[in-house]
DNA sequence: ATACTTGCAAAACATTTGCAGTGAG
DNA sequence: CTCACTGCAAATGTTTTGCAAGTAT
């Protein structure tokens, strides 16, 4: 296969950054290609996923895991954050506080990287509307 | 189609139950499948996921997703745990430590109902062997 | 020109469902 | 006997790869 090495600035790429960088949350891929095909449109699925792995081994992206949802992309030099994701709407917010000070404790032997910590539950725009109500 | 029901009691259903309760640690479908066929040879891994369906509706066994991997499985009865995923060898282990002490911080109005921590890292058994080894 | 990149289609995976045969009650 | 449960194979849905054509340098 014609790996993609990254040795070329091009249209398809640079659509791709921008639309991760431009959004204020994780988008998913195929969020990634709907925003990305208005400056490329003629963009591949398979581009977008060959630029999203790319930029996830140079860690200029992370992944965002969301449970029972497809994941989602985000920059990764945003400053150290975890994410709050709403049960009601299947929102992600940032979460500015870390409640680790210092390196997690593991069992002995252990070697931690990294840590990540999702909390789950009703986001203040949900919490104020009626059970039940629309939301988008 | 004929949906699973749980009115009966088959060896295949315990076999599954059994696995995930043996099992020190989350298991994934295929690990599932793998410990279950020691009591029954012939079990497909279809199977391993209607009774994995049919345990997670009934809340007795949840999921635990795992970034870059696929979910895990354990018994939903366990005390409050974390979790910590090895990127050599991909098992996911049981942290007893939990870093809240009383109710996580969210942003003003929002309502946080459940947390969950994963560390990454090298697990013991990992970084006692040679990088680049495998194991299993 | 060279060889990296792209889009498309097919392949790979993980998970779900259709079906007809099996077996629990 | 019934009909829930099972294994297999086919269907889904998502992500990856092969390839020939397009293009940055």
């Amino acid at each position: 296969m014609a790996t993609y090495r990254g040795k070329r600035k091009t249209p398809q790429r640079d659509a791709v950054r921008d639309a991760i960088a431009a959004a204020g949350r994780p988008l998913s891929a195929e969020e990634i290609l709907a925003k990305a095909r208005k400056e490329v449109p003629a963009l591949g699925l398979a581009t977008v996923y060959r630029h999203l792995r790319y930029l996830l081994d140079r860690k200029q992206v992370v992944t965002v895991e969301i449970s029972g949802s497809t994941p989602r992309f985000e920059p990764a030099q945003l400053a150290h954050h975890h994410h709050f994701h709403c049960r009601e709407c299947d929102r992600v917010y940032e979460i500015a506080e870390c409640p680790f000070h210092g390196q997690p404790h593991a069992p002995p032997g252990f070697r931690v990287e990294n840590h990540e910590v999702t909390l789950t539950g009703i986001c203040e725009r949900c919490a104020r509307q009626v059970p039940g109500s629309r939301s988008s």
